[in-house]
DNA sequence: TGTACATCAGTGAACGCGCGTTCACTGATGTAC
DNA sequence: TGTACATCAGTGAACGCGCGTTCACTGATGTAC
């Protein structure tokens, strides 16, 4: 008899499990609540909707990340080394959670849920980095920040699928980073 | 009166047009015949099911860029400009294109279309960075490739966005090749 | 200790809706004689 | 030139289905007296 948060726990790590599967648009109030062993009824006790329910994996999925980032990155100064440490944090959390290429892709484009609080969470997760590029040197700063997030968003997919980190892409990324 | 290839291009663009504000997912039969004003059975005249046409509509955007990549490094030696070359094509033909966000990002996790010829079309232009970037001396080719093709990716969604070309962003990618 | 009531996570049948797909049909155009 | 037939893009009503959401209800737990 689990208590009411281990109920919304299932029902978004089955979600999680699900998006994996089928992404963010074949993602359905059925299969979540099928998967999580609940009536479909309980889905609404602890979502207001289904929209609100991916917003909510997404916000589960970035905190994890932005935790690992914040405690990587922790009395380390602006410049390269800090950024690397940044994107190191990340691909080491993304790689243990289910869902990262529909959570980190597909939820940019899917208007079902509305994009504003989860581009929110992307923006505030690449604005660290524009510091430390500026501590670099790097005119364009903003614009090379996104590019880091972008590549950085490739290489969790792709250690994802490979179900492993994979060295030679952290490499290429730290070298275009110039360390 | 129309023949009947005007017709299949028509329900091509309806796609396109539509697919930039539904996403891949929130794409229907249904929106797609309105917004070509043609009948619902005619759609199925043209496409044996959804799924050939969200197929189709990636060919023929990967056909376009394809086209304008090979014809912008023609001739030109493996080697950093040729890679840069190709990148500014698959851009500049992007931005004209609408729907380039959902077809090139969405859809690689979108499984309701099979994975297979889509992603062989995304390998196949990557590739091609592969042999500039051994030229130029880069361990690690086919990671470095990937993550530049993703970059180009990111740089198409956020030109799109914008409705006209970000040369800050060009640059940093200038810069990250080394050029 | 026993009884009455409040709370609240969980249930599942029922709803209306839009989906993808089918199919018998239409009507314009081209071809044969 | 006129008639009969074939072709084929286009039509739209109809289908069964799974979707998201609602809601009256259950039943376990905690609290008051």
């Amino acid at each position: 008899m689990p208590g009411a948060l281990q109920t919304r726990e299932a029902l978004l790590d089955a979600g999680a499990a699900l998006v994996e599967q089928h992404g963010l648009g074949g993602l359905s109030v059925n299969m979540v609540v099928a998967q999580a062993g609940v009536a479909k009824g309980t889905f609404y006790v602890h979502f207001k909707d289904r929209a609100t329910f991916v917003d909510a994996m997404h916000k589960r999925f970035h905190g994890r990340v932005q935790a690992a980032v914040d405690e990587a990155v922790q009395g380390l100064e602006p410049g390269a080394e800090r950024i690397f440490r940044s994107t190191e944090a990340y691909l080491d959390v993304s790689i243990a959670n289910r869902g990262v290429k529909a959570l980190s892709l597909e939820a940019r484009s899917d208007p079902t849920v509305q994009g504003g609080p989860m581009a929110a969470r992307r923006e505030r997760l690449a604005a660290a980095g524009v510091a430390d590029l500026k501590a670099m040197g790097w005119e364009d700063a903003e614009a090379a920040a996104q590019l880091i997030a972008a590549m950085t968003r490739e290489i969790s997919v792709l250690e994802f699928d490979a179900g492993c980190p994979l060295p030679a892409s952290r490499r290429v990324l730290r070298r275009f980073l110039g360390i």
